[in-house]
DNA sequence: ACGTTCTTGTGAACCCCTGCACAAAGTCAC
DNA sequence: GTGACTTTGTGCAGGGGTTCACAAGAACGT
């Protein structure tokens, strides 16, 4: 046996799939100054049973009380620990088209632990336009955002084509993880890992189980 | 034993889920050219292994040919009529905030079968304003548009607060199908199908994964 | 015509995940 | 202090999905 490490490696992936969900209820009842809440109660608010809201907790560690239920604050601080959400994660978003803007302008980042530090483009007639406040910047002003700002996470938001390029200069540039929003698969090399939301993809398997359902005489 | 019904029922979701990736890299080929692909190259192109895919393939049925591979075009076809795209669909837009002005403007669903007809609004103010060409409609034309134009997909791009209220408003419509990309669990009756896409979740499980190899010591 | 070569389709083993059932452990009432 | 009750944590069994290994089938050269 080599170095006992951190105690957290060993979270199955569809349990850290999950985590952020029950994060979010649980951010959510200390809003509310709700102090202690039952598996049964956290389970239904995140849309999970409560077998394994339970099991997921247990490979975290012992947070609960039996009879009881859990301290809201310490698992949500628990959590937080558990997913490295401990400090801000510095990220860049690149391509500044309609879905780049928007996520720009989206707030919801900074509340979950995540700060937008650069927004970047490929296209220097987008350099220097102002989104949301801030001057869109080259994409050769990457590698000194990862040395100066510790920057670890891109978001791809650039038109399928230009994806790839746009990843690898990410990568070249230090960046371990990234966000792809473009329809395309992106090849990285060991070390990197890239989670990829294609809404045509979600829309086209909504099709496939609303077909199922529908009627078979739809009138064009 | 009831009607066999449709031959293509007992698809496994895990197999649902990637094919529209195989649609999307045939689709590319295509447009190249290229007549016939094997299970290899076309695994690679979407990503997967070929064993994968061969098994995801053979749950639609037999449409390659042993030595050769498959027929670019059939296969294309095949998988656009399992998916149930061989008409389009339409789909509404609920929440003209910065991401659903974003999605109204995205020009990917039109290619991919999809048709927005409708944006709307639960806010009076924003209710008349013009986005990427439309007028942005009120809640309650939702009925209008299931009856008259078939809509089966509502996109949910409200905050979070609204989420729950405008998914009840497209089920009580007559919508089946919901793509919401709130950061909310939302309760539906059986027969509603829900996807959430959450960019946060998205982030926080790129966080967990970034902790691990990173080095521990960032300064702040 | 026949063997070689290539690629698909699939049975079987393996692995991860989910759900069930229950023991462990804490609280509360008296 | 003791018993009843509540809720967590987990061993175990069942199911689904992925990978492995190989048989089945088609084209091509000789």
């Amino acid at each position: 046996m080599s170095a006992p490490a951190t105690t957290r490696r060993d979270i199955p992936d569809a349990s850290v799939a999950r985590l952020p969900g029950y994060l979010r209820a649980l951010t959510a009842l200390a809003r509310n100054g709700i102090p202690s809440v039952s598996s049964e109660e956290l389970a239904t608010a995140a849309g999970v049973s409560s077998t394994m809201l339970r099991k997921d907790l247990s490979h975290l560690g012992s947070y609960g009380v039996r009879g009881v239920g859990y301290d809201v604050e310490r698992l949500a601080s628990e959590i937080t620990s558990a997913l490295g959400l401990t400090q801000d994660w510095p990220v860049a978003i690149v391509g500044m088209g309609n879905l780049g803007r928007a996520l720009a302008a989206y707030r919801g980042f900074a509340e979950r632990g995540f700060r937008v530090i650069a927004l970047l483009d490929g296209d220097p007639r987008v350099v220097g336009d102002r989104v949301a406040g801030d001057v869109v910047r080259p994409m050769h002003d990457l590698p000194d955002l990862v040395v100066d700002h510790g920057l670890a996470i891109g978001v791809i938001a650039t038109p399928s084509a230009g994806a790839q390029e746009a990843c690898d200069d990410l990568v070249e540039a230090g960046v371990r993880s990234v966000l792809n929003f473009a329809p395309a698969v992106l090849s990285v090399p060991d070390g990197v890992v890239v989670r990829t939301v294609d809404l045509s993809t979600e829309l086209q398997i909504l099709a496939f189980h609303g077909q199922r359902v529908a009627a078979p005489e739809v009138v064009v």
